[in-house]
Formats: C-alpha cells, sequence, structure tokens
DNA sequence: TTCGTTTTCGCAAATCTATGCAACAACGTT
DNA sequence: AACGTTGTTGCATAGATTTGCGAAAACGAA
C-alpha cells in the first residue's frame, strides 16, 4: 500500500536509522488525507506502541518535515502536519477568527517566491508556510 | 517625543484602559528601531515596574498586535515585536538557519494579496506575516 | 550471530506562551 | 472627592514544544 517507502529510503541515505516509532508516525501521516495535530499523532502511535513518548513524536515530525517527507501547519496555536505530496503541492490560508483551512495553488506565490530568490537569493521555505489572516466569512459577521 | 499619543487614543476609543503597564510596554517597544523578545521587553519593564508579570506583557503584546500599533515577528520559535510604521511598512525573511531577518517592501506581496481578497475573499494578515527560509549566506554554506 | 559505534528513545525538566480567577485599578458619574 | 462598574493585573497553573542525558536500539562490520 502506501507511498511512504521512498520516504524510508529518503532516511537511510541520509544516515538516518529506521525505528518503530518512525514508521509508526510515518504510517500515521500517510494513512490520512488531511492535517493532523502532534497529540493526534501521539495518542494514534500509542495504540501500536505503548511507550512511545510525545517527545518523540515531536523529534520526528520535525525530522520528517526537515526532510520535505510532511509540511507544516501552523492552526491557532497549534502546528499541524500532513504528508507532503509533490504532486499535489498546495499552500495553506488559515483564518485567525475560525481557524478554518483553505488550501491555495502554489502558483499564487510562483513569482513571489521567484523574486526572492533573483533579488535576494532567498529561498522561502512555502511549503511550510501559513498564511494568517481573516476568512470571508469571518469578516462578514465581524461587520455587520 | 515619539508617536505613540496614538495608539493611547486607539486603546481608549476601543474601550480599552490605560495602565502605566501597557504605557510601559509602548514606550520600550517605540523607544527601539528594531524588533525586540517578549522577555527582553519584560526584563526592561521591569526596570520601571518591579512587579509586572510576564503575562501581563504577552497580554499586552497581543493587545496591541490586535490593534495594529505592533507587529508580529517569528524569529526561531520565539516571538518578537516592533512598532508598527504605517509610512515604513514592510514584511520579514527569516532564515532558518542563522534566524538573520531582512526586511521586504510590502510591494512583493501586493498582487498576491490582491488575488486572495479578490478570489476568496480572503484577507492576509501581511503585518503579521513572517516567511521562512534559507538566506543566501547560509545556502551557499550548505551546499559547499 | 556477536560486537562496537553511533543514533535514537524515554524520561524529566526547561522554555515559551496562554489562561482562569480573585484582588485591584481606571475612569466616567455623582 | 468618593463611588460603582468594568476592564486589568498578578499569581498560579496549564498547554504546547523543545532539549539534556543516560539507557537502549540500529545497523554495518567482523
Amino acid at each position: 500500500m502506501s507511498g511512504h517507502e521512498s520516504a524510508i529510503a529518503r532516511l537511510r541515505s541520509e544516515g538516518y536509522r529506521m525505528t518503530p516509532q518512525r514508521l509508526s508516525v510515518l504510517d500515521i501521516i500517510a494513512g490520512r488525507t488531511g492535517h493532523i495535530g502532534a497529540d493526534e499523532v501521539w495518542n494514534l502511535a500509542r495504540e501500536q506502541h505503548p511507550y512511545v513518548d510525545l517527545a518523540t513524536i515531536y523529534r520526528t515530525l520535525q525530522l520528517l518535515k526537515s526532510l520535505g517527507v510532511v509540511t507544516e501547519v501552523v492552526i491557532g496555536n497549534k502546528l499541524h502536519f500532513e504528508l507532503a505530496d509533490q504532486h499535489n503541492r498546495h499552500n495553506h490560508m488559515v483564518c485567525s477568527s475560525c481557524d478554518t483551512v483553505q488550501t491555495l495553488s502554489p502558483d499564487y506565490l510562483a513569482e513571489f517566491s521567484q523574486r526572492l530568490e533573483l533579488e535576494f537569493g532567498f529561498t522561502p521555505d512555502l511549503d511550510n508556510l501559513t498564511i494568517g489572516g481573516m476568512c470571508s466569512k469571518c469578516q462578514s459577521s465581524t461587520t455587520e
């Protein structure tokens, strides 16, 4: 089934080791369609490995993020993660009022990104960029 | 001197009260050119008001942010704040490797912002957007 | 299969930020 | 100047994430 074999290979080739804890986190993230909070990953992971520590979850999540295997979304003071899918890249817009998440095609940021690269040599980490703001719904309910 | 009289007026008009703690935070932020961490604000505030609590600092900072008086920058897992200056708006690019901060003209994001507004009715909070990524310096030192 | 090296884990503690609550302070009114 | 209402504060605590450290586990080599 699922496609995290390549992720496992990535780990190995970078000198990282494959552990049941890491596999578990990978399975959980890969088995989901949307984003999921660190605590939720922990709860699910404990069903298989009752002794996993939350710290391990956080460390694994950061590792997978640094490898580009998972992507991070900031939703109201909490971090969520989802499987990075090269064939379905997208950015996130999060409403700071209702925490609703909308996805966005990376095309919207393509030109911006290129300009930063060209003019400053700065490579923005768009995959992990969360755009905060206010959605249309909350905006109208605030105005009335 | 400095220009936070308008900020004080803003507070009052919104039904908020002016307290020595808030004034102190305002003074500290306004008396600086760059961004400053919450803990640093606290240390400076205590010189004047030894009893101020860190929680008050955080609350005040969030309040001022919500009023658009200060702006937030995320620098390596810590929040920094600076006075919002309408005449000198800018965005921040933060290198996740060396934590160096570069400023950016809002012009770079103007079109992007308008598209989000027009096509989704989503109003991004660009003033408080931190663009993470890797600066040119760190990029070259990683490549060699 | 055993060994040794090096990474990773679990645990505890630290760090940063947010929040509930009762005492306190602002400030418009009297 | 005293009063009452309502917003604010300090304190203690909670929540989310990170980090130091010694024990345990991976994995290439023997």
